[in-house]
DNA sequence: GCCCATCGTCGAAGCGCTTCGACGAACTTC
DNA sequence: GAAGTTCGTCGAAGCGCTTCGACGATGGGC
């Protein structure tokens, strides 16, 4: 491997003058610059990561703490992590993947250590453990998710809330009344993941707001878990025109269900889902569904990222705005049938 | 961050003693080492990964290179993934996550710039680009996969040619003369994804082997794929008793297929399907199917990256056996009917 | 009781890079 | 045309660690 000191010999310049053509931190005539290219191409020169990270104490990785237990949602996670690895090679920085399981200290680790540069951190809890370790890191963090306390961190993440609330008002306005919402599986509602909690929240506050008949139940993973969770809501409530679903797993045996049990989406019973687009489209009926926008998200928590690492002014609670996009689950209830 | 020399000096030892009770390649005296342990414990002293990284050519990190479109067999991928990181912290190592798609230059920008020890790489084609820029790296790496020309790279994946063998030797044995395979996607053969094309060699060889009458085809995702793959897969062949089904995403729409169409499995048609033993539990009807060892292949590749970094020996071409799980897709055809 | 080997520790060199201060040369500015 | 700038480059220090050689102190072998 050929070292910055193999370079300026190549190029008849001092490593100095190396290490600032590669930064543009000082100004380099142009006629040095294309020769101390040149070398740099010739030799195949790259600079030692490790070397560089002491000198400069920046070491170009940020880390990426994913949930990698394999039972729910995956696909979703993964939309997460690609988006993220992306934006960040667009800012010459590369992903160290860490664990949930490894908690605090995988945290403390690598960052006492000076692995990375910048944290960001997915599947928060209401009350997080981590949060406090965070604060006291040198680096800065992302949080996706919006845990209760979150002062002085950054947070990005779909608004939960609001999407609940316009789940419930497009529904409203197609002029159903009576309404269930599916909810995730109660071990996600036990670890108070944030976003089962906004969701929910929203939900009833808006059923309030529009004067609704609502029920919630979380639903169980599986046939099973839905047909018990849909009997429990219809046991709660007469007369559902309308579901909201929450929960990427139990969309198809919930379709599924209905369809065994006579009833026609969107005829007898209107559907808006929370999850991704292409989920939503993969459905036996394309479902009007409020997107999941995991791509945007993991792009602008590395974005926020950067910023943070630049000292430049970031937004510490950014909240997308949900979208609903009507397809082919809900339709108006006619006038004389409400 | 307190550095080696305020450890040192809390202690009242050099540096390198310091450096020695952490690595413990030079014997310390008890004393000794208990002073050094209580100052690190104390000022809460982690070594600087860079400085170690350069001074010791040792980095701690392995590359995991996974193919993050999100298209396909996200859970696979996911349970993979998992299985290298937590194999690589019981190694005292760290994962960097690189995507497919960054291609030869990603393998060589971390390579070259030390950023790891080694490399691991899944989703490998048959004629993968990669391997040559591998070979000339100098950091060993691991191939989940097996691309044609291997030779010196050490390659690691459930034996699919035997996995395909396994399927139809448990169909022949139930008295199944005419069977059919649903394939991966196209794109996958496409690709010429490594597993694709071993499974479907294993399956063809087999099944002259055995005598039997087979056909195979690819199948897109989604239920219309599914449908016009069992269509064509019953105009080629007359009298299919039973399918052996290549591919996750197909598996349940096959399923609603083969219920709507008032074909019983396993009573009309026997199933064995080459998935995770998750996937395969979670159907209307519990699959006979040979298990996607994913945990096991992640963690012998970190095992085999670990072995050639201490120098030892390796088998360079490690295929695990197949383990077919009877469920409840097949059944035994009664001699008079076959 | 002498010679060697081993033990336990230290000091210094060096890994490959960035960055600061310095310095001559070329340009402005009145 | 003297004083001050800016430009382009260099040399040296230093980032925090590992590792090699050295060296006094012990202990074993005979």
């Amino acid at each position: 491997m050929p070292t910055i000191n193999d370079v300026a010999k190549a190029a008849g310049v001092s490593p100095s003058t190396v290490s600032y053509v590669l930064s543009g931190r000082r100004p380099i005539s142009a006629e040095t610059r294309a020769r101390v290219q040149a070398a740099i191409a010739e030799l195949g020169f790259h600079p030692h990561a490790g070397a560089r990270a002491l000198a400069s104490s920046k070491t170009n990785v940020i880390a990426l703490v994913a949930p990698l237990r394999v039972d729910v949602n995956v696909p979703v996670i993964m939309q997460f992590a690609t988006a993220v690895v992306t934006a960040a090679r667009s800012f010459n920085h590369d992903v160290l993947l860490l664990t949930k399981d490894e908690g605090t200290a995988g945290l403390e680790r690598v960052a006492h250590s000076t692995m990375v540069d910048a944290l960001i951190l997915m599947d928060l809890e209401r009350d997080d453990l981590r949060i406090p370790a965070l604060r006291k890191l040198k680096q800065p963090s992302v949080l996706i998710g919006l845990p209760a306390d979150h002062t002085g961190i950054a947070c990005v993440d779909l608004d939960f809330a609001a999407a609940a609330r316009t789940a419930l008002t497009h529904l409203a306005g197609h002029g159903h009344r009576r309404i269930g919402l599916v909810g995730p599986s109660p071990a996600v509602y036990r670890r108070q993941t944030t976003y089962a909690d906004r969701f929910l929240s929203g939900f009833l506050e808006a059923s309030a707001e529009l004067d609704l008949r609502t029920v919630t139940h979380p639903c169980e993973p599986g046939a099973e878990g839905v047909r018990s969770a849909l009997a429990d809501l219809d046991a709660a409530l007469d007369g559902i025109t309308a579901l909201v679903v929450h929960n990427e797993e139990a969309l198809r045996p919930l379709l599924d269900l209905l369809q065994a049990t006579g009833r026609r989406v969107p005829e007898d019973v209107a559907i808006v889902a929370i999850c991704p687009r292409d989920v939503a489209m993969s459905m036996p009926v394309n479902l009007t569904s409020i997107d999941i926008p995991a791509h945007d998200v993991g792009t602008i928590a590395v974005e926020t990222a950067m910023r943070l690492l630049d000292g430049r002014r970031v937004e510490y609670t950014r909240l997308l705005e949900p979208s609903l996009v009507e397809r082919d689950s809900c339709r108006e209830i006619p006038p004389s049938h409400r």
